[in-house]
DNA sequence: ACACAATATGCCGATATTGTGATATAAGCA
DNA sequence: TGCTTATATCACAATATCGGCATATTGTGT
């Protein structure tokens, strides 16, 4: 049990590939804006203001990972975040980053010597 | 609200390195040994087998990411989970990778032709 | 001071990842 | 068929990451 990680190999790499996948700042905003609702190669190259052979790109590695859903329409393709589970991962970390965040801050401004955690 | 994730490219880039953390399967290996309990450098070598210049390269980067704690104990430095989101984070992505995993795998075995999803 | 143990760091080659421009594929329409 | 739009893929340079070896640092004794 534990982490829940005691895994084979090939599903250690896969786990890991999942968070890696999330590990873009780029692919992260493509999510952002997914999570309003499918939109198509066009609608997130405009919102996000990038190339469209690069949103395609992490599109395709985030639907190959199985974190976005793919749907045709036409000529247009729209995306969908697949699994909700990503939602839930993000808000984790986002919350944990910002609160490391602030107490780093808080460290920083602290008038006494730092407890040193270097 | 939504991803939770509108946030600064600071920020971004700070979600995106913590997820970019437990991208790697070295590191979630270690991750996996460290939720027993702290454990010294030289725990984890012997542990996983590897080499104490790569296992202090990933414990670093995981500390400096905010992941594990480091505690210094005589000439020995003690690892541990500093956050307990990471064990709910892999627990996550743990089950919906296998649950993931599972479908293709039914996919693949499936009679009738595959419903085509690439 | 020295020696020793535990850990960290610097450097290197191999490999992976990223972004971009050019090009290819696919669908719809005249 | 040819033309247009939307998306995907290819090819490449720049950069990042990983693992390993050698070496440096730190702490603890003598």
């Amino acid at each position: 049990m534990t982490l829940a990680l005691q895994q084979s190999d090939k599903m250690l790499s896969l786990i890991a590939r999942r968070f890696r996948m999330l590990g873009e700042p780029y692919r992260l905003r493509i999510l952002q804006v997914l999570e309003e609702g499918e939109k198509t190669v066009g609608d997130l190259v405009q919102s996000l203001d990038g190339k469209q052979p690069n949103v395609s790109k992490h599109l395709q590695m985030l639907h190959e990972a199985g974190l976005v859903s793919r749907r045709r329409e036409g000529t247009s393709i729209f995306y969908g975040i697949a699994d909700p589970m990503v939602i839930r991962l993000c808000e984790l970390v986002c919350r944990s980053t910002a609160e490391r965040a602030r107490e780093e801050f808080d460290e920083l401004h602290a008038e006494r010597s730092p407890v040193a955690e270097e």
